[in-house]
DNA sequence: CATGAATGAGGGTTCATTCAT
DNA sequence: GATGAATGAACCCTCATTCAT
């Protein structure tokens, strides 16, 4: 659960997380943020230099919340392989819950080709933290032959990439469910 | 190759094709696109009632461009193992040249969640004609379970477009190199 | 009745009617025209040089109509202080079945100032038209002293055009009904 | 007299006023406007959310300018009746100086058959105030029977509007005059 | 007679940003 | 910290008209 922040700063990165996301990032104005978030223009300058900026926070945020579900979702799973799979039941869930938005940083990516060097690095670094723990899961995972934990690791994060942007564009968790039994025949 | 087409619809849509697809459809303007190609605005609109008119037009160019190569590609590749590998290294090759434009079909979606009925309609076409072909070239395999086919093709077409999309936000081909790893320990 | 005229040019007249009507004249567009009447734009402008000629062929038969119209209305009506009081029935029932559209002439000098000459010049011929109808109805009636005849005239043809402003106005035809009890306190 | 308002606001509606009353609403783009005002075409949208609401707020000035012109030309006019004729004078006048451009009110009406709801509202407001005169002085008035004050009010209303649209078409307050001319006969 | 294709100019509206207060 | 007011550039789209065929 995030806690509600009322300050003003809080409430232009709140309505911003969700208009950028439920609607896109260029598809989202200024004037609707501010207006949604009740505060006045300048004081989203105030708070974040650019639009650009606020971007950037609002990947920051979109990595937290998202980091924040999946360690509630597997609290009390310590196998590493159902840690995985898991990882992949909260997805299903989240994709649930937002309609199928699919993925937040790629969503970015795909609508910026030529995106500016500080939101390809927030975004690099967001996806570095989702490989990061599938990485750590399979080096955890017993069993595993010297050599192909990375490689399994890798696959584990494509197959979850690709299924995350088959459910939005299907708008169907089959996509999801079909990486889930792919995932566990790797096992 | 394409054969330059120089009539003003032609000169619209190949403009607009290279424009929506280095630059985002979002992030591309009408006017940019008319000066690109040296029309009049009244002409675009007479030839595409509306910018989604004209993207479902981009769509439907992108796959046939995207066919075309990949037929080429495969020109006198009979095994079907190898035609689903080979299509995998055609996809690197276009990502290289394009500079890891990634997959139009699945930017416009992630550009647009709102997306209108028009345009998700040929994106949902273009996506079925990538799956079918996976489908095809597996339930051609010799050796596959039956039952397995479908699975299969399924989790190809998984791992193509999760390589394709983090080849995009990474700029590298590594993702299409382990996906096609991950295919080949499939077969 | 009109007879329907399914010739080109018939069918652009009679969209081109219908719509600077409901719409009004600046509203109304040149493609529109041609899309409801099914022909081509350069049909269009072969039959009707300008957009304002169209506008001419519409003063013309909104006039010729409503002549029509009241001719039939008053079919049987000989005396003159009755015809007078039928023309405003008569333009009541217009205004209930054209949902308060107004005096078509009146209409298209408001949305005009600087109108051409040509257009201003068919206004006036047929609002003269009008005027001169009171007028022969006037000299018609019996114990009207020499002298008033005009002044009558005149006073009822302000009283039919304010109400049928007014009527377009409020959308109702109490401002008719009013007119018409003022004419009878006139006689 | 009208003090001038330099503020970016009074000067676009100053513009816009004068525009819309000279060349008609629909055509009177915005460019034009900004342009004459000497206004950034967002500034015209920051203090007018559109110019459907630019032209409510010129619908209010119209009703200002014309009730403080009226009212200053009663200046020192007590009697019902010869305030009733003197706001036909001073109609001849404005109409005079301003080469005929008829009742704003009733023009913006007949341009916009399907009008909005909020111009709707704010047209039938100025109207209202105009009968609402009337019938203030024709009450006032001595010697009237009681039960027709209400009639003789509506009337000259009529007579108000009949005679204002037809200087219009005409290009001539003759029919000023003859309105003038009937309402003191109605006395 | 009739048409499809092309156009320059302009339509109303929104963009992200800045600045004085 | 916070704000209202102002802006230049760009947005997608439609206008009435022309012309070669």
């Amino acid at each position: 659960m995030v806690t509600a922040d009322l300050s003003v700063r809080g409430q232009i990165l709140e309505t911003a997380d969700r208009l950028f996301y439920e609607q896109g990032y260029n598809l989202t104005g200024i004037n609707q943020i501010i207006e949604e978030a009740g505060v006045a223009k300048a004081s989203l300058y105030y708070h974040f230099p650019s639009k650009e900026d606020l971007c950037v926070a609002y990947l920051q945020k979109r990595y937290q919340n998202w980091s924040a579900r999946l360690s509630q979702f597997l609290k009390g799973v310590e196998d590493p392989g159902e840690r995985i799979l898991q990882c992949f039941e909260c997805r299903s869930q989240f994709l649930l819950e937002t309609n199928f938005g699919g993925c937040s940083y790629i969503r970015i990516i795909a609508e910026m080709p030529q995106r500016t060097e500080k939101i390809n690095h927030q975004v690099i670094i967001n996806k570095e933290k989702q490989r990061q723990f599938f990485k750590t899961q399979v080096n955890n995972l017993s069993g595993i032959k010297p050599g192909h934990a990375s490689d399994l690791a890798q696959t584990i994060f494509l197959l979850f990439d690709g299924a995350t942007m088959q459910s939005q564009v299907y708008r169907s968790i089959a996509p999801m469910k079909q990486a889930l039994k792919a995932v566990k025949a790797l096992f």
